[in-house]
DNA sequence: GCGAGGATTGTAACCGATTACAACCAAGCG
DNA sequence: CGCTTGGTTGTAATCGGTTACAATCCTCGC
């Protein structure tokens, strides 16, 4: 079952086949009708490896992310390859692990298949392996760490404004020990949450006290640490701010632990909205940094540069993460003795 | 940069380049060393897509799941992903979001990137679909639904000793009212697990009162809804076995938010140990479901069945679930009053 | 009635591998 | 010394599309 099958049925040539289905030039509207009955009756759908031999486009995108098990990634990845298979594209998944190593597989696993784009929304890539891909026109979006100016479109997180008003709904509620536990300072993205949390609390005239920031691991574990280690201080913080979700849902753990109470005790908020957030008991106050908001832009961003026609310079889309209030943060509470 | 320009460079012929590469016929010691270092030397790499289109295998697995979102499958996929790298391919990942159009596309991908295998780790997919599979010798292997006698390879979960060692850890903590959350019954993996669960508690001469089987959807709000439920019988259960982890969240959180503590009061046994039932507050015991152990097995069959040797016939692999004990259990509270 | 010119369609080269088959070569044997 | 045989290597067809270019067909205006 192949295409000249097909134009046989159809009494025209493979070619003509091959524009009615591509819709690459006009092809008359009764000949056109003729093809589509022939496919139809046979059953006929196109060989994709031909296909992406003959024309050197693939229609598979890659999307790089640092590992699938981190709660972040599934929404994402499944918003992307949502968004691809509705247009015909596949996706091929690939984790770095956030290991050198493994990242250069995923590169050359991306360069073996031809894919018509990469999507890294992991912040850990050299720039080796960056120049490998854009030296054969492949187009890329990074997340937070692309440059427009290179010819690479990039997704800025505006962190900023995400973080001001976690801040700012912390201090209306009357706290002013604000602690932060930061994620691992190796991540390039939790050393950017960090700036912008250490640059708000200081507009807001806090933030000198350096015992009250903590370093974490983005993961429960390392949040869980973290508390304790704030739990010593002589004077504890009445609220803390983590770098992601998961920080904060181990900040909880310990807190409860020790038998103090969310929120009435101590308010946490978390970073992501991860799908568990609002799940939890309390449920959780997040800043929400939309997955399918990532998703929908990057796959946009490879899509555009794919279009031959206009040679579409790289773009910059900004989002805004959204604070959710929840249920674990409530009013400084009333100094007891 | 292809066949060619290697074959040039190491005075052979592409014929001999390709059998370099792919080992398939013998080479001379020496000539295989010159081609190898043209290759070296060049920086060559094969064309993916010609490679298929010339001997029509892709090395690409699919591999279908119902929902990415859902925890139980992020490991799976990358351990499934890490075996296929590992030896040489690639994987497309198809969510079925449950909907049976949804499944029908996925196959249908399946079909236009050719793959080599399909790995189908969710319980409902059509026999027509299967059919179509099948009657085009692409090798398949399912999670539990799989009829080796028909060809298909099948991976089966030893359901009724998971569940009886949750029971007996439960009763021999002096439970005996035991209530149970299903998952949605309209789901083949949660009506399976169901009729382990019931057909244990009969054993164990328990089970008679329906009134402790309730039904939630296997994600955290339908657990909690079912627990609110069981909180509202005259006799409350002292004992809560779900049929996922998810459930057995929402249902602790539902304790919770009604004053009782687990285990003290109630105590919870979740299903499948996914990563974030470790750090809850308290710890869930549940039932672990190696991801890794399936992803293993399914690739390893769908791989032996690949090498065109042997006629493999299609395997079975059965997995035994095993009870992790951690603090959401706890023995019979001593009745008061 | 005829040539121009646009719309349609066909021919065939090409993408980059794999692989059946043929050709070649050297060793071994009678 | 000629032939067989097995090991190596080359030739060229093939996989199933895409697409540049050529050919053909109409329709119009003069």
């Amino acid at each position: 079952m192949n295409i000249q099958a097909v134009a046989d049925r159809a009494r025209v040539s493979t070619a003509t086949v091959s524009r009615t289905i591509n819709g690459s030039s006009k092809v008359a509207p009764k000949t056109a009708e003729r093809v589509r009955r022939a496919i139809e009756a046979l059953g006929y759908y196109p060989n994709t490896n031909a296909r992406a031999l003959g024309s050197g486009r693939s229609r598979i995108y890659g999307l790089i992310i640092s590992d699938i098990t981190n709660p972040f990634f599934p929404e994402l990845v499944k918003s992307f390859e949502d968004m691809a298979v509705r247009n015909g594209y596949e996706v091929i998944v690939a984790n770095t692990g956030y290991s050198p190593e493994r990242t250069e597989i995923c590169v050359q696993r991306m360069l073996e298949r031809k894919v018509d784009g990469v999507a890294v929304m992991t912040s850990e890539m050299d720039s080796h392996l960056i120049e490998r891909l854009h030296s054969r026109q492949i187009p890329m979006v990074f997340l937070d760490t692309g440059d427009p100016a290179n010819g690479i479109s990039n997704i800025l997180i505006d962190y900023t404004a995400g973080v001001d008003d976690a801040v700012e709904h912390i201090v209306s509620l009357g706290h002013t020990r604000i602690a932060f536990i930061s994620g691992p300072m190796d991540l390039a993205s939790a050393r950017t949450r960090r700036q912008a949390l250490l640059a708000s609390l200081k507009r807001k005239g806090l933030g000198s006290n350096k015992s009250l920031i903590e370093v974490g691991n983005h993961r429960i574990d390392g949040g869980r640490a973290a508390m304790e280690r704030l739990l010593t201080l002589e004077e504890r913080p009445t609220a803390v701010i983590a770098s992601n979700d998961l920080t904060a849902i181990g900040a909880i753990g310990a807190l409860h632990r020790h038998g103090l109470r969310v929120p009435e005790d101590i308010s946490v908020v978390g970073f992501d909205d991860i799908e568990i957030s609002a799940f939890l008991h309390p449920a959780l106050t997040t800043v929400r940094l939309s997955r399918a908001a990532i998703a929908d832009r990057a796959f946009q961003a490879l899509h555009r540069a794919g279009k031959r026609e206009a040679n579409t310079p790289a773009v910059e889309y900004k989002i805004r993460p959204e604070l959710i209030i929840r249920n674990s943060t409530a009013p400084l509470p009333k100094r007891r003795g």
